[in-house]
DNA sequence: GTGAAAGCGCTAACAT
DNA sequence: ATGTTAGCGCTTTCAC
């Protein structure tokens, strides 16, 4: 399990290729002028003894770590994990690690964990979390860069990386439009949630471009399945006519196929669905498969990344960047047959 | 965003107090015998200065960085994230920091991560992913403690900590019978899927101690709720009664459920069921809500931190450790009115 | 009780 | 082209 004695350093390497520690740097680094034949003997030296540098030792006279922390506000979830993989991702690739921290939506647990990512001298600092509200900033005045990803701050001159979700919204609305509906409903989640407002708001501000308006005024409930069975009932007993409903979120909208399934309508030929997330699990267990809008939680990440990356080297981007939202078109919007969607 | 100079040291500390480097050290760790005042004059310098030793040059002469690498060897899923969740929880409380690396199922990546993690000095690693066989070890002869978490290193003189999911398949058949059911069939993913294979052993294993079996052949398919609702279309089809169904997993169980529905079979009063994995937005959004076996990912992870605590204090404990499942009781298999549960 | 100095592993400036 | 040396920030003997 474990074993080998101590890792070997560069002075090890240095005396087995019988040169000094400065001219096994060289080598090692391709750094000054050597003999060819002299590099070579101590890179052998290096492989032999399975040499790997010291980060600590490099960090200390370099005063860089090639290192970043990440901080997720609420506990690590369905949310911050793509952003945390594309983050990885973009960082990995820049050849720095992740010190991953899980704050719990704990402030004593977020203040401790800033701490120690100081005390190690992390090169930035990307913070993360399921958002409701931008977040007051991490805390005045970080001697590093910091970067926000889906989450954002409150204070506006700090650098944000969100999702367009207004954009989002629209690109529903315009695909449902676009297949031929006119009477849309709109079932989301808690109205208190920003999410929510912003997502209706965004739809209906669509709408009205096009001189239309929500069939039935927007449902605020909870981001559940059960809701989407509930709104169902609600929507039919409003006895308004609809033909498609755009969902705040995917879980919703399975909540919005099944209770449609259990009174006899069709999707999509009755009724047009769209969720939001493209939460896979939900969007394709759905029946049929459900068009949703994914908000690219990945390229939010890997943005987040090299904004951080950026201001690292001098170069800081603040301010609050919209990432856009792209749309997955499923069966859930197929066009029913016979009817010509709208060019 | 980014600001103040750079990070004060322990000789600026030193300064401020009017005291040597070697007396704030002591100051600040507590070693050593100093007078009480000069302790807090240096105590109140580093306060003032905002000071943070710097973790890279004390690794640097301790050898030691309070550093462990995690290694996921699938991308970060859902299986991996409660486990890198419970392992941050336990060696974030022993003042540990965690490497996060995400390897992708890809050699090179795995490869690369590894070389990153044993250049930083971490004081262990931990290898964790979902798990369909025992994986080859990370690489023969690693300088620092492994610990494998869910997944298991094929070799069985490495550390790791799996679920019991024999143990969880019985708990699941006695609670079946303790409810009163007979006839039970058995759902679940593909056959060359160990995890499968197990499970449905240990199930099958428990029913024969009573003296009964499966009411049909165990149903191999897949991991998805559509293979569930095509499942109990096939026990149909066999004209075998059966009053409850054990699933591989609660995907399966729910597209189980959404099938019975579909004929007119209630739940659980004409059939119980039970999940497998306790998946939270499956088990709960399942109509009814779905009893499951539990595998406790957090606790596989917390266990596996600490097996690597210990290791690294020099007290090793190869082989493999299996985590006890629990079985989350729900509707999915309450007793039908009338029929009085077996003691 | 406090200060001075060596050393952890490495790089970079300066000698030779 | 190679060796020597100082110094990154900190802990830890060892003198005083």
């Amino acid at each position: 399990m474990a074993k080998p004695g101590r890792p070997s350093t560069i002075s090890d390497v240095a005396a087995l290729a019988s040169v000094s520690v400065g001219t096994a740097s060289k080598a090692l680094n391709g750094s000054g002028s050597l003999r060819p034949e002299t590099r070579q003997r101590v890179m052998d030296a290096a492989a032999r003894l399975g040499f790997r540098p010291n980060a600590a030792a490099r960090a200390l006279n370099e005063g860089r770590t090639y290192t970043v922390g990440m901080i997720t506000t609420d506990s690590i979830g369905r949310f911050s994990i793509p952003i945390l993989i594309g983050a990885e991702d973009a960082l990995g690739a820049g050849r720095m690690s992740v010190f991953l921290c899980d704050a719990r939506d704990d402030p004593i647990r977020e203040e401790y964990y800033l701490r120690t990512l100081l005390g190690r001298r992390v090169d930035g600092i990307i913070v993360t979390g399921r958002r409701s509200q931008a977040r007051p900033p991490i805390a005045a005045d970080q001697p590093v860069p910091v970067v926000y990803a889906f989450i954002s701050s409150a204070d506006e001159r700090d650098c944000s990386v969100v999702p367009d979700e207004v954009g989002g919204a629209a690109k529903a609305v315009e695909h449902l439009l676009a297949v031929g509906r006119r009477r849309i409903a709109h079932v989301t989640g808690p109205e208190h949630h920003h999410s929510a407002q912003v997502r209706a708001a965004a739809a209906r501000a669509r709408l009205t471009d096009d001189g239309l308006d929500f069939a039935v005024p927007a449902l605020f409930g909870e981001w559940s399945e059960q809701w989407g069975r509930q709104a169902v009932s609600l929507l039919l007993a409003s006895g308004t006519a609809f033909d498609a409903v755009f969902c705040g979120s995917d879980q919703i909208a399975r909540g919005v196929a099944d209770g449609l399934h259990a009174v006899g309508m069709r999707v999509p030929d009755d009724v047009a669905l769209v969720g939001f997330d493209n939460w896979s699990v939900m969007a394709l267990a759905c029946r049929p498969p459900l068009t949703s809008v994914d908000m690219d939680l990945e390229g939010i990440g890997r943005v987040a990344a090299n904004l951080l990356l950026a201001a690292i080297n001098g170069e800081p981007a603040p301010g609050r960047h919209t990432h856009p939202c792209r749309l997955v078109v499923r069966e859930s919007t197929a066009a029913p047959p016979g009817l010509a969607p709208r060019p």
